[in-house]
DNA sequence: GGCCGCTTACTCGGATATCGAATGTCCGAGTTACTTAGG
DNA sequence: CCTAAGTAACTCGGACATTCGATATCCGAGTAAGCGGCC
């Protein structure tokens, strides 16, 4: 069990953005090549951001992608849920109801939720709640803290110094 | 991104060997009728088990699975691990070194973590911490407050009514 | 010179392959319990 | 009746298919910019 390589792709990606500064819209291409990415599986994952209102897209010639919102706006946990879908990550099957067990069970003896179910569902909650305490803006800033010269390294990298 | 359903049998079949109260073994094709699992897939995951130490082995006519250890002494943290591995939810792959963002960056700039890890990381540590906080024992204990008949049921599946 | 329509090139967006891990199945090695013959 | 060896059945353990989602790729629809002709 692990999180795909989208969520990575795409918090670099928001993050790059925001380090270029100004609101011109940079195209797929750009933005996979500063990091020798699939430019097609990125903007697959953009697509994801743009859907859940974290990105804006420019089409036509010139186009490309644009930040919707400030990092401060943008929580990790929006991140992930874009790219990879809000399912929660243990998925009970209900299983207590099947077999020689399930069938001893009276009716109306399941109206509480399975206790594995909800087990998990606390855990996953600590998880989600660590994710949305946490901006891409405080991201950039541990970043920065530790390398005060990564914007201009980013802006190099796209040609931009 | 979801957890295999294989952590669900785990947490159910530990649970039922506890209620079950004696320490005689029970062979994995029991212990996936009473839920209608795949008994072959279900002796995977319990193998998985024995390695972490959760369960022993019984070989021959009459074996099966019995209880390591009592359930106070197994977190919900220990059986995700022993059936999923301990493999990070999220695996950095540096993606910073790469492309021509990487190349700017002089020797050394790289000595610190990747933020972005960082931040996935201290999600996955509350993750971590809330399942190791849980133990099977209040599972169990969850359980038996909601049905209280829930223990006369499983051993009634076993056919030990 | 200014304006309008066309062409062209570029970009996103989604439909289409490929790969790897999770899921599911099967058979052999080993052990235990039972049987049965002998003392 | 008790014992002990032989037999047979049962179980775990790991090797072998299959399915599903993540990964990666490609091509078409649409749009904006640039160009050329026209007023």
């Amino acid at each position: 069990m692990r999180t795909g390589k989208g969520v990575e792709w795409a918090v670099h990606t928001l993050l790059n953005l925001a380090w270029l500064g100004d609101g011109e819209p940079v195209p797929t291409a750009r933005l996979a090549a500063v990091h020798d990415l699939s430019a097609s599986y990125l903007n697959k994952q953009l697509q994801q951001l743009v859907k859940a209102g974290l990105l804006e897209s420019v089409p036509g010639a010139r186009g490309g992608f644009r930040l919707a919102r400030p990092l401060e706006a943008v929580s990790m946990l929006d991140v992930v849920l874009a790219v990879e879908g809000d399912d929660p990550l243990f998925r009970c099957a209900e299983i207590r109801r099947c077999g020689t067990i399930g069938e001893r069970v009276p009716a109306g003896g399941f109206s509480r939720p399975c206790a594995v179910n909800t087990a998990m569902g606390r855990a996953e909650l600590a998880w989600r709640k660590a994710l949305a305490a946490q901006s891409l803006a405080d991201v950039r800033a541990e970043a920065e803290a530790h390398a005060p010269a990564v914007g201009s390294y980013v802006r190099g990298g796209f040609g931009r110094d």
